[in-house]
DNA sequence: GCGTGTGAACCTCTTCACAGCG
DNA sequence: CGCTGTGAAGAGGTTCACACGC
């Protein structure tokens, strides 16, 4: 494998494509197209071909890709070949839904543990699984060397979360709350924000009725 | 107020300045500049005043952007001054879990009513809400224009949710799901996918490991 | 002096269109 | 003939750097 650098706009659209494969996988198709891709992806074929040629060449022509072979290529680009741990921190609302809500069909990803700083919390289940006490977090990443943590705590607790997450060893996260959480540059933050999702919902629906 | 057209990523960044002005407003802030917006929000303060200026001049040379005057106008420009109500379809855990979280300190949205398709749901209670039938999603669009819509129920179920829903003359979707789903043009969907954001993640920790 | 607003340069991503292979 | 892989053109977004107003 070539190591190139890549806009991670790509690698959200690669994330995408072995999703789409995935289900023609399971629906016992064993050839898929460009065009097929861009369609369930809502892109173009252009695109796809694109993205799929800086790392290689996975396609034949005449025909097109592959199935298995072009998702296990794009599964040990994105390194999900062998997916890292996931845990939770907070185990709110949030925390326990997505735990209760799995990672089925997303390429090999289980929520491993769940963490809180509330020792009343501490012991009791969640989902199957047993709360444990946000202290043990340093414990877990010396057992499991690369670790997403999705933060899932109240807001106004991201932070302290995250530089225990940190001080850990973590170097990826993934973040539920709303606060901008500062960090090492070495350490990576996604964020998921509904609420940023809302504003742009409104503002596409409020230009069209201004169009119109 | 001028109709501009304008990127989604200018958008976001937007919803992102309202939400660190909401913060300083609470903070008893009056004043700020483009550099301490841009160092909360993560980018240069180029970026800031090229995104402020394209709607107007909100800001005074020499000393920043008046806090309220600049809130008001962000907001004006998103639509979040008259913000849409907010339903929630799907009553499994990650729609109560969300009910639940609510959406406090995001610029005035509120989830208004949860609705599920299994009978057995309906009328029972989830976060102090009663789960409405599916079936009543076409008289509340009746009652209110305009509606976001979030999707949250089972995988494999979204495309029949957004169909009730787009049926009903709902224009704005964000959905939990992991299915692309289908819709006209004239509905704009938004998706939170936690599986891809793990896998960037996990690609952008494999590649600092391979640059090391 | 300080911080905004903005032309201009720069860079990155996307689309087009076609050569080339199966 | 069909579909891939890709140079070349185009579009869009970002950064620079500075004139201008407070």
């Amino acid at each position: 494998m070539i190591a190139v650098k890549v806009s991670e706009k790509s690698i959200r659209r690669l994330s995408h494509y072995a999703r789409c494969l995935r289900l023609a996988k399971r629906n016992g198709e064993s050839i898929m197209t460009s065009q097929q891709m861009a369609l369930n992806c809502g892109i173009s074929s252009a695109a796809v071909r694109r993205d799929l040629s800086i790392y290689g060449e996975f396609g034949k022509q005449g025909s097109g890709y592959n199935v298995d072979n072009l998702l296990v290529n794009i599964e040990r680009i994105l390194g999900t070949n062998d997916p890292p741990a996931v845990i939770i921190v907070g185990a709110g609302s949030i925390g326990c839904a997505l735990i209760n809500s799995g990672l089925e069909g997303t390429g090999g990803y289980t929520y491993n543990s769940i963490f809180d700083n509330d020792p009343a919390k501490t012991g009791k289940d969640c989902a199957g699984r047993k709360i444990r006490s946000i202290e043990d977090v340093a414990g877990f990443l010396k057992d499991h060397k690369e670790v997403i943590a999705v933060i899932a705590v109240t807001t106004g607790s991201g932070q302290i979360a995250l530089d225990k997450l940190v001080k850990a060893g973590c170097k990826a996260i993934l973040s539920f709350t709303l606060e901008p959480l500062r960090a090492p540059k070495d350490v990576e933050i996604k964020y998921v924000e509904v609420s940023t999702e809302l504003d742009v919902l409104t503002h596409s629906m409020r230009r069209k009725e201004r169009v119109d």
